[in-house]
DNA sequence: GCAAATCGGAACGAAATGGTCTGATTTGAC
DNA sequence: GTCAAATCAGACCATTTCGTTCCGATTTGC
């Protein structure tokens, strides 16, 4: 029910590429410093996301990383999705199979909460996370 | 962004317990065979959904499980939020502080998430788990 | 041709989870 | 009153996944 750390990261990582889109190329060692994360971790963080496609990295000295599409084709859906796989509470929607074979009535209301979160993060592209605050008058309306 | 086997597990018990809600009293060793997982994990989701008061377990021969609430009152939401905490994609929200202290804006757009997540948890109670089917046309739908 | 700088993948350690087991408690029967 | 059966409750251990770190492959600039 919580994404991984490795989720969170990415979307700060991609959050602070996106302020260097405008202004070309950066590197990883310049992203870990603006997000104070460990070096080591961006680049994990970037080898994921350059493997799926958000990123583009050019190696070699002078290289450096770049938004593969303009920020505003880029949402949260497609940052969480780079580093967990597919958007799914449960793992008997892709696999097929719970691990009894009961005829399970919980299974066909999964889809139903997993399109609706998927439609919650696929509703904030990255440029908006580059904002200092949302649109929403409560912020810790989580009772909401 | 995947719950645990362990909350799967509860939805499914706690679907089987409120067939039994009519007919009095029930056994963990009965929702395990009904449900096929194994009598120990069954007791140990009992344990915790006992524990937040969403059944109500009496000890000693005779004894056994029942719902402490109408199966009408009981939703999804409950039921995750009793194994797994809060309903939360990210520990900056109750912990507040992320690793690090950046200006991070992403955080404000998290509630946001959450409140959607929840709700669609929250939309399905515990009654409409035991019918059959859903009442949405589209099971695979998950691009809805 | 050499060297510096960068990304890419692989290996290690740690934490959380899942599963199992044994013990404490209570009721029912004798 | 005593014994025995049945039940839940908590603690222990193995497994897996996640997070971090390190080292190698590749490319450009001088």
């Amino acid at each position: 029910m919580r994404l991984s750390n490795l989720a969170d990261y990415a979307v700060v990582t991609m959050s602070a590429a996106a302020r260097h889109c405008g202004g070309g190329r950066t590197s990883a060692a310049e992203l870990a410093a603006e997000t104070g994360l460990p070096v080591p971790t961006v680049q994990k963080v970037v080898s994921k996301l350059s493997a799926a496609g958000l990123l583009r990295s050019v190696r070699g000295a002078g290289g450096g990383l770049q938004l593969a599409r303009p920020a505003a084709a880029i949402t949260l859906a497609d940052i969480v999705e780079a580093v967990e796989g597919p958007i799914a509470l449960t793992a008997c929607i892709d696999g097929d199979e719970c691990a009894v074979d009961h005829t399970c009535s919980v299974k066909p209301h999964w889809p139903v909460v997993n399109a609706a979160l998927r439609g919650a993060l696929a509703g904030i592209p990255l440029t908006q996370l580059s904002k200092a605050a949302p649109r929403e008058p409560n912020l810790t309306g989580i009772s909401a």
